[in-house]
DNA sequence: CATTAACCGAGACGGTACGTCTAGTCTTCTG
DNA sequence: CAGAAGACTAGACGTACCGTCTCGGTTAATG
C-alpha cells in the first residue's frame, strides 16, 4: 500500500480558485491531522468527530485542514492510507508485496483471511474503515476514490494470486478470478459491517474451505 | 417482510417522562413523513436529508417527528420497512413466504437473486438502504435493530431454502448452510456498496454458478 | 425617548427570505442580550465585543441574535435605545419631555447641557455611545437610523426650547434655532469625541455664555 | 500640516525584538501601500478594508506592512497626512501656513469654512476621514495621536487668526478663542458626521454669522 | 568585488469570529 | 391533548482575516 498524498491537481485551469504551494507545507501539522483524525474517530466515533474537533486535538488551524482536503472524509482517507502504509512498512518492508506464494494455495490464503480478521477486529482499524465506508455508502464521488485505492488493489491481490494458483493447476481453469476474489473476502466484510455473527478465525476457515471446493478442478 | 409499526416499547414504566398515545396517532402524519422521508432521501441523498426538511416536506411539526421516532435514520428505517411491506402485498399476497421451492434449486436462487439485482439497481430502493447501510456503519444500536428485521430475515430465507435442497440431495451433506447463503449474497452486497463493477443478472448467474459447484454433492 | 422595539417590516413580499413572528419572542432574551451588549461594550471596547461573546454572556444562540438583528451595531443600538428609555422612565416619569422651560433660558439650557455632560462621562453611556457614532461614521444606512432616532430628536428638543425663547423675545427675532442648537450641542460632542480637552461643567457654561450672547436680540 | 514620516520610535532599548532598518526602505512600497489603503478605504469602506486586500492591492507582502505600521488605522493615517501634505504642497507651496490674514475676519473665516465644506464634500478626503474619526472614537490611544497630528493643528490656525483679530479690536477682549474655534468648526464636523442636514456653503456663511455676532466687541 | 545582512513578495501557519445551518427541546396556538 | 408552527439553546459548518512565521530572491552597504 503506497501512501498517496492528497494530490490537489494542480491543473493549470484558467479560473484556478486556489493552489497552496504544497513544497511549503508543514509535515508536523499532517501528522498532528492524521493522529488526531484517528484517534477521534476511533474513540467519538465518526457522527462525533467533527472537522473542528480534529484541528483543536491536533493544535492547528481549521483552515490548515481546509487548504489541504475538502472534507473531514478525505482527511479520514488519507489518514487511514498514511496508517495502513506505515503497518506495512513496519511489517512486510517493501509495501504492497501481495499474497504469499509458497504453492500451498489453502494455507496462503488461510493466512491473509485470518489477518484481516483480525485487522477488522482491531479498534484501530475498525473506526476509521467503518467511517470510510459510510462515507462511501452516501457519496459516490467518495466511494470511486475509496475503491479506487483500497477495495480494487484489495482484490487484486487475490486475483493474482489465484491467477498463480490456475497456472499451476491448482484451481480449475475455468475458474473466474474476480468472482472467487469476492467470494473470499465479501462475505468476511459483510459480517464485520453488519455484525450478524462473530467473525472469528473459525470461520474464515470454513469460509475458505467452501469456497475452494467449488474452485477445485474436476477430473 | 412484515410492516412493524414503530412501536417504542410503551411500557408503562412508573416514571416514563414521555409516553405519547399511540391509539391517537395521525396515520395521515406517518405516510406523509413516510413519504418524505424517501422522497428526500432518493433525491438529495442521505446527508442532505434533514429531520426538519422531512417536516417541512411532510407538512408535519418537527416535534411529531421527535415524538414517534428517536432519529432520522429510525424514521428512514419504518419508511423502508412500509415501502417493502406494501411491495410485497403488491406482489405476492401474504408477505414474506420465502424463496420459491420448484425443485431446481439453481432456477430457484437464480431467480431471487436477480430479483435482488433489480432492486439493488432501482433508485427507489437505492438511496433508502444506502442510507440505512451507512447509518448502520456507524451505529451499532441501529445496525442491530437494521440486523434483526432486514438482513437475518432475508438471508434465513436463504438457508432455508437450502436446508431443503440438502434434504432433496441437491448438495453436500456437510455443507454449511449459513455460509452458502452469505456466498450468494455478500458479494452482491459488496458490489453494489462499493461499486467497483457493474451489478448485473450475468454477475449473478455467474456467481451462482460458483457457488453451486461448491456446494454440489460429492460422489 | 421612546423605546423603539426593532421593527423589522414584515412587509408582505413575495419572495420574503424569513420573517420571525415577533409576538412569540422571548423577552427574557432580548433583555439578556441588551444587558450583556452593553456590559461588554463598556468593559471590553466595541472592536472587542462579539456578536458571539453577546451570544455566550446572555445564554442564548447566536441564531437568536441574528433572527432579530442585522448586525452587532444593530443589536447595540436598540440596547441603547433601551437603557435611555429606562433612564427616561426612572427620572422624569414621562420620557421624551423636553428641555424644562421655567422661563430663564440660561438657567435651563445650563441645566441640560451640565446634564449632557455627566452623560458623556459616564462611562455607562461613554462606551456604547462610542461605539454608536463609530459605526455611524462607517455605514450610511446605520447613520441614518441612528440620526432618526438619537440626534434629530435631541437636536429638535433644543429647537423647541429656543423656538419658545423666541416668541419670548429673549432671542433675537432673526436668530436660526437649529444653528443654534448645533452651536450649543456639537462642541461638547466634538470634545468628547476627540478628547481635545476635558469635558466639564465650566466648559458647558462658558459655551453657553458664547452662543447666547450671539442670540441675544439686538436693540 | 507637516507630513510626519511614521518613526516608530527606534530607541535602542536592550531587549528591543524589532527594529528594521528605515534607511534601507521602500520607498516604493511605501507609497504602493497608501494608494492602495486610501483606493480601497474609499471603494469599499473602512470595514471592508482589510490588511490582506492592502497587500495585495499594493503588490506587497503582508509582513512589510506590520513591520512599519502597527495596525491597518495606522497604515491609513500615515496615508492620509501624505495625501494632505500633498495637496498642501500643489496648493500654498510652503505646507501649514494657517488661515490667511487679510484683514477682513469675515471673508478669511469664510474662505477656509467653504474650503473645509468642499473637502468634507470630496469622497477622496471623505473615506479615509471617516474611517480615521471611527477608529479614533474606538481606540482612545488612536485618538490621541489624531487628535495631535489633525485636530489641534487645525483649531490652532483658528486660534492664532482670531487672536489676531482681538489684538486689532474686531473681536470682544473677553472672548475665547479656543471656544470660538470649536464653535466654527464642531458644527460643520457633526453635520458631516451624522448627516442631519447638507453642509453647503450656504451653511457655512449662515454658521459664520452667528458666531461671529456673539464674538462682536460690545460697546 | 564578493560577502552578507535585511528588506522584499509570497503565502502557510495557529487562531478568532463571522453568518448559516441543523439538532433536539420547549412553547403557543388551533382543531 | 395531538399536532402544526416555529422560537429557543447549542454548536459545527466552511470562509475570511488576523498577526506571526518561514521561504527564496533581490538589493545595498561593507570588508
Amino acid at each position: 500500500m503506497t501512501t498517496e498524498k492528497p494530490a490537489q491537481a494542480p491543473a493549470p485551469k484558467a479560473p484556478a480558485p486556489k493552489a497552496p504551494d504544497a513544497s511549503r507545507r508543514s509535515e508536523r501539522s499532517r501528522r498532528a491531522i492524521y493522529d488526531a483524525a484517528l484517534a477521534l474517530v476511533t474513540e467519538a466515533g465518526y457522527a462525533k468527530t467533527t472537522v473542528e474537533g480534529i484541528a483543536a486535538r491536533a493544535g492547528v488551524g481549521k483552515q490548515t485542514i481546509y487548504r489541504w482536503w475538502p472534507s473531514k472524509a478525505a482527511v479520514l482517507l488519507d489518514a487511514f492510507l498514511d496508517l495502513a502504509a506505515q503497518a506495512d512498512e513496519a511489517l512486510g518492508g517493501d509495501a504492497d508485496s501481495g499474497i504469499p506464494d509458497t504453492g500451498d494455495l489453502a494455507a496462503d490464503l488461510r493466512y491473509v483471511l485470518r489477518a484481516t480478521v483480525d485487522e477488522l477486529n482491531d479498534p484501530k482499524y475498525d473506526g476509521p474503515t467503518r467511517a470510510l465506508a459510510a462515507e462511501g455508502l452516501v457519496s459516490p464521488e467518495f466511494a470511486a476514490r475509496m475503491t479506487e485505492v483500497l477495495m480494487e488493489p484489495q482484490l487484486a491481490r487475490y486475483e493474482r494470486r489465484l491467477e498463480a494458483a490456475r497456472e499451476d493447476g491448482d484451481i480449475a481453469a475455468d475458474a473466474d478470478v474476480r468472482i472467487a476474489a469476492e467470494l473470499l473476502t465479501a462475505p468476511l466484510a459483510h459480517r464485520w459491517q453488519y455484525r450478524t455473527r462473530p467473525l472469528t478465525h473459525a470461520y474464515a476457515d470454513a469460509l475458505l474451505t467452501h469456497v475452494l471446493r467449488g474452485l477445485s478442478p474436476r477430473p
